[in-house]
DNA sequence: CTGTTAGCGCATTCAC
DNA sequence: GTGAATGCGCTAACAG
């Protein structure tokens, strides 16, 4: 009876996808074994690794995601949450996050809010009810969302948080130097002469705008220039918005340069300009921030600061995989600012 | 004995999430008729049907996805493949495939190809061996890579492409009327009295670009006017490549109307044309196509055609999710002339 | 270091 | 219409 039992385990024919019994036959292993060598766990003799590796190459064989995942370990799932973030944004976001997670064999989810139609976010929760991500990469600006950081530590999952404006103990924050790149724009344009600035920033809250306002700030500070010589208005991120806020500065004072929190703005002001027979940049500087697609699409190409949207998504990605220590971790990336057509030296200034 | 198994098994409190067996207790039925509530199989008495609900409802219960798919049938994963498209278009073809999949508590996982760095697809067919995907739809232009067909049929793998060149048996096609947009395009200039026009078409193979070209020049021909009206010179679908375009064009004929085969040529065309200090649309009427942010982020915001981008993902989700016959099935969407700014009467003919 | 065994949570034959 | 039993492919204790 024995045997018989014994040899109904034998008999498992690689009738469909071979499993890991099969490798496990071939390699002349126990499947424990095949397990070991399979998730890379130490303590297995380097004979028997290759003998498995062998075997599951000839076999062809791929673990089983949905089989791994029942016992109840890792769904080698990461999701990605984000809010009507720009195209060129999520893209790179995505990319990122997605090679890495191709590297080790996870999927990538997408997973887009609806804070308008659904605000008490039930969609999201249901389904994060129903999925068993590994990690989630929470992208601004709902990186900061107190519901949602709730909800995801309710459920003991593991977050990345991309450019947050707070900080969340045991959550993993990855950021870029705003404030650095927006002092390097404010030497390029000290470099050029130019002593009085238009400056359009993003939404009151918003964590980049106010770290970009303040890098800016300082830098001329540094360079001995009173607070006084940078004149602001608020935008929301929009091209509209960014003709809107270049209409005002125009009213408002004399400055050779506009800087703008985004290279959509900056195009807004672009627009106005043109439109008013200003010519960039010989009688007015204009730059903005993202060096997203835009920058490359007006004339003149804008001068704008790079953020290294894929290695951060792919740092927050890897962090989640590697799910190594539960304590937080601070990534800074840098920025780096791009010269483009839309900046030159001061002119006499313009305006009232 | 057998009294201590059947114990053993009522007595599985519900430790962590609940289980389809406490549903069934709750509900005082079986575990089948649970699973055939959820899967809402026919034949269950409306009334257990309503005690499972409710049962359900009040446990909080959500059915593990892993444990769904380990027997065989579904993974609950739909895939979207695609290769460098524009943010844009990506991002709506997502939200669009994202959205039917949530209301069916699918996943939608993405997955970018890399035709420069993994000729062969050996990484996509890696992923494709390790993930199930219960369907996977296909964005152009690899909705007519030959390789990538063959890897997923070889794998029975549904796949919905979206704007395919050609026909594939047993795959779905979602497309849009490229050539009813080229159609109103050219009607709309006909109205504004142009007679003459220059095109900037994509790249030779690419079929959106095609249909464009044939829908405009048939509208054309429909009002008798002949096709040497039109002069046309090829482009990459880039700014730069709308920008050069621009000024061949101008050395090669007069007309008073561009009309590019998508948005950011247009946008290149709209640069050339104001370095050179020819008005739009004063001088010259310009368009593109795909209704891109870009349309709105250039002075003038371009008249343009929008696609349906997101309403043909979701149906090529709901197609995949539905899991119908296995029959093709093909949809067309109907596109949308959009009139801005940067088209206006004719004028007197420009350039040679 | 390695093999054995017992489930993970559910869909699915089958009987009834 | 409904329930009981079997196993999906794998991981995770345990023994050894």
């Amino acid at each position: 009876m024995i045997v018989q039992l014994a040899d109904c385990t034998q008999r498992r024919v690689s009738r469909g996808k071979p499993t890991i019994i099969d490798v496990a036959k071939a390699a002349g292993v126990s499947v424990s074994t095949v397990s070991r060598v399979i998730n890379g766990e130490a303590h297995v003799r380097p004979a028997r690794i290759e003998a498995v590796q062998r075997a599951i190459a000839s076999l062809g064989f791929t673990p089983d995601p949905a089989a791994r995942s029942l016992p109840g370990s890792r769904s080698f799932i990461i999701g990605a949450i984000f809010e009507k973030l720009s195209p060129f944004y999520l893209a790179h976001l995505q990319l990122g996050a997605m090679e890495a997670c191709r590297a080790a064999g996870y999927l990538l989810v997408v997973e887009q809010l609806d804070l308008v139609r659904d605000p008490d976010l039930t969609a999201f929760a249901r389904t994060l009810a129903t999925a068993r991500f590994d990690g989630v990469i929470v992208a601004p600006p709902v990186a900061d969302h107190p519901k949602i950081i709730d909800l995801l530590s309710a459920r003991g999952i593991r977050m990345a948080r991309i450019a947050p404006g707070n900080e969340v103990p045991g959550t993993c924050h990855i950021e870029c130097d705003d404030e650095g790149g927006a002092a390097a724009l404010a030497k390029h344009l000290l470099e050029l002469g130019h002593v009085r600035f238009g400056m359009i920033a993003g939404p009151p809250g918003n964590v980049a705008s106010v770290r970009r306002q303040s890098g800016f700030q300082s830098a001329l500070r540094e360079h001995g220039l009173d607070p006084s010589c940078v004149e602001t208005v608020v935008g929301d991120f929009t091209f509209e918005s960014g003709m809107q806020a270049c209409e005002a500065l125009l009213e408002k004072g004399s400055f050779t340069a506009i800087v703008a929190a985004n290279d959509d703005m900056a195009a807004g002001v672009l627009a106005v300009l043109h439109r008013r027979g200003i010519v960039v940049p010989d009688q007015m500087s204009v730059c903005g921030f993202d060096d997203s697609p835009t920058a490359q699409l007006v004339w003149p190409p804008l001068t704008t600061v790079r953020q290294p949207i894929m290695e951060m998504s792919a740092a927050a990605a890897n962090f989640l995989i590697r799910r190594d220590t539960e304590g937080h971790e601070i990534g800074v990336f840098p920025t780096e600012l791009v010269v483009r057509n839309s900046t030159g030296p001061a002119a006499a200034p313009k305006g009232a």
